[in-house]
RNA sequence: GGGCGGUUAGCUCAGCGGUAGAGCGUCUCGUUUACACCGAGAGGGUCGGGGGUUCGAUCCCCUCACCGCCCA
């Protein structure tokens, strides 16, 4: 027998254990079975489990297991991406704590890039452990890392193929640089924040002292009004140490103020060089002073601006975001960090009487997501790829249907980004991940090639002898290897029967906000390289945020860990949760209460399993579902055909919330609170043949359910499986591999739901009446079934101790009329009465009747409108107006009745 | 500034042209032999405001307000 709760601490740990030694995680080989892919989006070898991979990865299960169960040979593909600079970082923070006076530079790249791999062996990839917790059935012996010798391959002929097609490239280019690593990164790798800042109004002075009128007032037409002189121009920077590198200051083209001077030269202070001032569409003329100063080679708008006008580009900076060592750069400033210069160029300005005014303001300021350091524009070497050409059949995939989004409005938030799409940098100044396989000569010549063999014979054939070369510093973005993922982790460049067998892959399971960083990614390398989409379905899924709808973070302190949930409610609780809150469209706002309401879910399934062993409805053999004889029996099975096929139906349509609703309103509110106590009088009872079929009906069901539940809740269901085997016939194998129900329609039998419906409908409104009248709950009362057909009055007698059990009833029985003074409810066409008479109170019972006489007038007021209404009888359909007019009898008739029994115990209608 | 999404019961959210739903919370009752992580019952909403389309709008369209996210 089982015990009153589950107990998941002990339980789970030994299922997943069975699974995976079970290969139950592997692809089954039967050719003939249709295959079914999910590649995980591969987390960070530094990352540990967090609510959002829980969501991610429980969805992935469900589906994963749904279709394992619906006979499908099954691979989810699991592994990690290498994190770049988050990896780089876990291990040069060690090495600075170690104390031993060692750092990057120090141990050289080789030793380094060693204790990288060093730390991985020993401390990366917690995660792996912490999916197989929450039940993850990944085929763990498929397990990849993007820093795998396959891997790596495919990085390299990717690299070199794109290269030779000339959609990789070398180009000096603006990047977001990143001062504390000392690398490229890309635009997604940056956080744009609101932060508090200034803005600096500077005087340019005019070369050779010339003035000019300038507009000090207008009137309500924008006419000029008042005047004054000006020796300068003004403008306005948030950034005043780049006013260095200025390399001209720019005026919108119909800003009248500045016409007099367009072309003139100013002085730029400080740097004391002559920069001209020109027109472009770029500067807003209602905002500041209208005048920008244009500094190419730090801010990416001044950028294009300087491009389009030939204005030279001054780089102010190092790598690290100190003054450069550069001519341009007046020697005071040469060496000062970025933000002691900024001082420092305030304070000289002022000293020049140059400083109009400072003001605060809040802007917009872009940090490193890693290094939370400003990142700085910058003009650097860089390899790019094509992003725009690999877009192309990208974007058309979608167009064409085949990879859809789910739910579909993600389609636009794609197109937006692919249409629009930026060269892609993929260089990093890191030591931590593929090496960019591009070898430079003596003269600076490149070769790119797949080794370093290679390279150097294509180096002899370029020189016609042998050259010494260099191979490229720089590694590639780790999402370089990402966007591989789907095919590489299934053996490409390998001409593998996995990838034959799974690619394109079936989902892929994400959220929204890598769309950008990923799918995108995935799509163009996919498209190229394997001529087809890597997956058929991307299914975008919410963001987890806290009770009170923020996003969940560190420094908020308002994280949720997973596996604390875990250990407090077990996996099943927390899986179940996730999964009956994706609904699609909306972020997730998790409460501990509502996993704990699951929890009970899954404890009240254990209890019925435990009735159903007490009352040895174990397993049996064959069972029919189509043999019971009894109307309950015909009835639950019904029920279970029909919650079936909701469940598989809301499944293929994504819709976790409705299929994890459908299965527990099964469970809970059919299964537990009708079925269960409808046959214990069966079970009970003296009828030996009814009671055999009741026990094999009974445990059939919940086997269905087992096997319903199993991708929600893998292990209570598994347990509860092995556990009513114990009894009875011995399991033939395991939950996680039985088939999904396939039950037909005509398993559903309208009489005996018609029959059980109405006995549920009499049983739940004698209920409410005796509460409202205040009956006592242990109080058995008569009850009498008044102007009924006969058939209604052949259920009463043959469910009578079923309903007399359930509504506590003293007895029940078929009557000519209600005696006086009963208490009266009307059901299906006939009447329903309680004698109560000298136990009720009457005014609380004429009331009630006035109540639901009440509400019945005003529904049938609101129909009578309807009806009376010539053009929704002309144009509504038919069935609506029908059933609209038999409602409307419906409630007459009962309204009729209730006036009657008022009438009898002598209240006023 | 551009784009997207949201506003439904105390809270968290489903629903979506034709009778407003769930979970949790609240209140009342209950030691009925699976389950108090339970059972029975109840209360609670002019579906953000305004306008339009329609026989009919919580649902479709327009508009306003507020909230959130992404991009500049």
């Amino acid at each position: 027998m089982i015990e009153t709760t589950f107990n998941p601490k002990e339980v789970e740990p030994r299922w997943s254990k069975a699974w995976e030694e079970s290969g139950a995680f592997t692809p089954k080989a039967d050719p003939k079975a249709e295959p079914f892919c999910i590649v995980i989006p591969p987390p960070n070898v530094t990352g540990s489990l967090h609510i959002g991979h829980a969501l991610n990865n429980t969805l992935q299960d469900v589906l994963i297991r749904f279709e394992r169960l619906r006979g499908k040979s099954v691979l989810w593909q699991p592994g990690m991406d290498h994190a770049g600079i988050a990896t780089q970082m876990v291990v040069e923070r060690q090495l600075a704590q170690a104390g031993k006076n060692e750092d990057r530079r120090s141990l050289g790249r080789e030793e380094f890039v060693k204790r990288v791999w060093a730390w991985k062996e020993e401390s990366g990839g917690q995660i792996m452990n912490q999916l197989r917790r929450l039940g993850a059935s990944c085929d763990w012996s498929r397990e990849r890392f993007t820093m795998d010798e396959g891997l790596s391959q495919a990085v390299l002929k990717v690299f070199v193929q794109l290269h030779k097609e000339g959609l990789i490239y070398k180009d000096k280019r603006l990047v977001n640089w990143d001062p504390h690593f000392e690398t490229a990164i890309s635009d997604l790798e940056v956080e744009n924040r609101e932060v508090q800042g200034h803005f600096w109004h500077f005087k340019y002075p005019l070369e050779n002292g010339e003035t000019y009128q300038f507009p000090t007032a207008c009137d309500e037409e924008g006419n000029p009004t008042a005047w004054e002189t000006r020796d300068y121009i003004a403008i306005a920077t948030t950034r005043p140490e780049t006013m260095l590198g200025d390399g001209a200051v720019a005026v919108h083209p119909s800003d009248a103020r500045y016409a007099p001077i367009v072309g003139k030269k100013v002085l730029l202070p400080l740097a004391n060089r002559y920069i001209p001032i020109i027109t472009d569409e770029y500067p807003d003329p209602t905002f500041g002073s209208g005048a920008v100063k244009i500094t190419g080679a730090h801010d990416f708008n001044d950028y294009k601006v300087a491009r389009a006008h030939d204005i030279p580009l001054y780089v102010l900076m190092d790598a690290k975001g100190r003054m450069a060592d550069a001519e341009h750069v007046p020697a005071k400033y040469r060496g000062l960090d970025r933000f002691e210069a900024r001082k420092q160029v305030v304070a000289d300005i002022e000293a020049l009487g140059l400083l109009e005014r400072v003001e605060n303001k809040k802007i917009m300021q872009p940090f490193g997501d890693r290094s939370n350091v400003v990142i700085e524009p910058m003009l650097t070497d860089q390899w790019y790829v094509n992003a725009g050409e690999l877009a192309k059949k990208a974007i058309e995939a979608v167009e064409t249907g085949k990879t859809r989004f789910v739910p579909e409005a993600w389609t636009k938030t794609y197109f937006q980004w692919m249409r629009n799409i930026e060269p892609w940098c993929v260089s990093r100044q890191l030591w931590w991940g593929h090496r960019i396989p591009a070898w430079y000569g003596p003269d600076g010549h490149v070769f790119v090639a797949q080794s370093a063999e290679a390279a150097r014979e294509a180096a002899r054939a370029h020189y016609g002898k042998d050259a010494a070369l260099r191979q490229d510093e720089d590694v590639l973005d780790t999402w370089f290897s990402s966007a591989l993922w789907p095919f590489s982790t299934l053996g490409w460049p390998e001409k593998t029967p996995e990838l034959k067998k799974f690619y394109p892959t079936s989902t892929l399971v994400t959220a929204h906000d890598i769309i950008f960083f990923w799918v995108a990614r995935m799509m163009m390398m996919g498209t190229h390289f394997m001529k087809d989409v890597p997956f058929q379905e991307v299914y975008i899924h919410a963001l987890v945020r806290d009770a009170k709808g923020q996003k969940m973070s560190k420094s908020k302190g308002n994280t949720m860990d997973p596996l604390d949930l875990v250990d407090k409610y077990g996996a099943d609780a927390l899986r179940f949760t996730l999964a009956a809150m994706a609904a699609q469209g909306r972020d997730i706002k998790l409460s501990e209460q509502r996993i704990e309401g699951y929890r009970n879910f899954g404890t009240k399934l254990w209890n019925a399993a435990r009735f159903a062993q007490m009352n040895e409805c174990a397993v049996w053999d064959e069972y029919d579902p189509r043999t019971p004889q009894q109307t309950v029996n015909k009835w639950i099975v019904g029920e279970t055909a029909k919650a079936a096929a909701a469940i598989t139906r809301e499944l293929e349509a994504r819709r976790f919330n409705e299929a994890a609703g459908a299965i527990y309103r099964f469970v809970w509110n059919v299964y537990c609170d009708w079925y269960l106590e409808f046959i214990k009088p069966l079970l009970n009872g003296e009828d030996e043949a009814a009671k055999q079929e009741t026990r094999r009906t009974a445990a059939w069901v919940l086997d269905q359910i087992l096997i319903l539940l199993h991708p929600f809740m893998p292990f209570i269901t598994e347990e509860i499986w092995a556990r009513m085997g114990e009894y009875g016939h011995k399991r033939s194998g395991m939950l996680i591999v039985e088939s999904w129900p396939r039950l037909s329609d005509d398993l559903i039998e309208p009489e005996a739901e018609a029959e059980i419906q109405w006995m549920i409908d009499l049983i739940a409104e004698t209920r409410s009446t005796r509460s409202e009248l205040n009956v006592p709950a242990g109080a058995k009362i008569p009850l009498l079934l008044i102007g009924a057909d006969g058939a209604t009055e052949a259920r009463l007698e043959r469910y009578q101790d079923l309903i007399d059990r359930m509504a506590r009833l003293e007895y029940s029985t078929s009557a000519a009329e209600a005696p006086a003074g009963s208490v009266t409810f009307v059901l299906g066409g006939a009447t329903v009465a309680l004698p109560l008479q000298g136990v009720v109170d009457l005014p609380a019972e004429a009331a009630r009747l006035a109540k639901e006489i009440g509400k019945l007038e005003a529904e049938i007021a609101k129909m009578n409108a309807k009806l009376g209404n010539a053009s929704f009888i002309e144009k509504a359909p038919e069935e609506v107006v029908e059933e609209l007019r038999e409602r409307r009898a419906d409630a007459g008739a009962s309204a009729a009745k209730l006036k009657q029994a008022l009438q009898q115990i002598g209240g006023a209608a």
